[in-house]
DNA sequence: TATACCTTTGGCCAAACGGTTAAACTACAA
DNA sequence: TTGTAGTTTAACCGTTTGGCCAAAGGTATA
């Protein structure tokens, strides 16, 4: 990876740090490969950012921060829910057709020390004055409002949630799967298969939760 | 991890790897634990498994194992398409309830290593003979035979298995974040949750394909 | 030019790593 | 009791790893 000229060093430590983690993982990743990617000496690496584990943090909130912003505006929109969540599923498989694989680095290194993970989260929110609660409140209020309407099946808002990301995220996670069994390992035939899915998965969960 | 007395000292060292290997993955697993964890010498997992490489391999053929005849018994039942959803659900999670890091680690060392992974998948199957195309084509064919006869909407079979799996899986890979955001990082709450998914998850799904 | 500060480098280190080897232990048959 | 094959151990090896340090390079200011 070649730093741009009006790119300071420390940043470009960042993105090419940023490209080795999400490819090997916390583990996987070696100082002495980021160095050479970037371009630089090692020991410029801590005189930057001291251990790995800081760099690694630094990289990991920036991979969360890319996100929220976009989810969140989505979340919070004042519109009807069944245009909502079009808008979603359209938004984060775009977001995640540019990132495919943030999804599972994040996973693996959530399982891997959900132990820190409390922490680096209240530190994402609190840098990004995020408040999750509240968004998922709102939402939850919207989903079942629309439950007692009438307009949409009665379900629980979080299973909704759940069932609506699994949906948007689990492609993007499983890609060597899906590409391997199903599609024959053709990347241009998985490439078409995610597009598709911008419209295959919205109508799926509105025709799960509209009333027949 | 005590070694019960009826077990040999190599299946001993297996389950312990096996217990490893799924928490902390590939790269993050180290001989020396296995070894402390199976109170043995770390030369004896050489002198047994020869590799780290070889051992892992020998834990990740298992993980595999230990799924696919259950989970082809579901697919090429002979049984109506939404009773043979319910029932695969339903025998998804109860396998995952028991195995809850599996699908995390599979999909991790899948993305890590997409190279090595398919000499694995072709040893498995052919060890198993287990016809993967075969299974999936005989599914595409009844969900194929529901869309003509009207019985179910218009989908393709790819899209409706991947969504499938989708909602089957993702809630275990993203368990700390579901567990952490939604349900205030309450273990009972998320093992009532994924429980009451057994049933709104076939429901969602049924309910999303039917015609109205 | 001289000074001071920031950046970058090469050399180095102790610890941890996967793996090897030779010796010791064990059980059992001759 | 001795021989033998399988099992287990301690000591050790070469390499890689993250991290440190002192010195050199660069640049702006006085």
């Amino acid at each position: 990876m070649s730093k741009s000229k009006n790119e300071t060093t420390e940043s470009h430590i960042l993105n090419v740090a940023h490209e080795v983690f999400l490819k090997k993982g916390l583990d996987g990743t070696r100082m002495q490969e980021i160095a050479d990617k970037a371009g630089i000496n090692k020991s410029l690496l801590h005189y930057y950012y001291r251990t790995k584990q800081k760099l690694f943090e630094k990289v990991f909130k920036l991979a969360f921060k890319h996100f929220f912003p976009v989810v969140k505006a989505n979340i919070i929109a004042d519109i009807p829910l069944f245009e909502k969540i079009e808008a979603f599923v359209e938004t984060y498989y775009s977001i995640l057709q540019k990132n495919p694989y943030i999804p599972a680095f994040v996973i693996h290194e959530l399982n891997r020390n959900s132990a820190n993970v409390a922490e680096i989260f209240k530190s994402i929110f609190q840098d990004n004055n995020m408040e999750v609660e509240l968004m998922f409140d709102e939402l939850d209020e919207q989903i079942q409002k629309e439950v007692k309407k009438g307009n949409i099946i009665a379900i629980e808002s979080r299973q909704l949630i759940v069932n609506i990301l699994s949906l948007c995220i689990f492609p993007f996670v499983a890609k060597p799967i899906i590409k391997g069994i199903l599609l024959e390992n053709d990347e241009l035939k998985y490439k078409t298969f995610i597009e598709e899915r911008k419209k295959v998965v919205s109508q799926f969960i509105i025709s799960a939760i509209s009333i027949r």
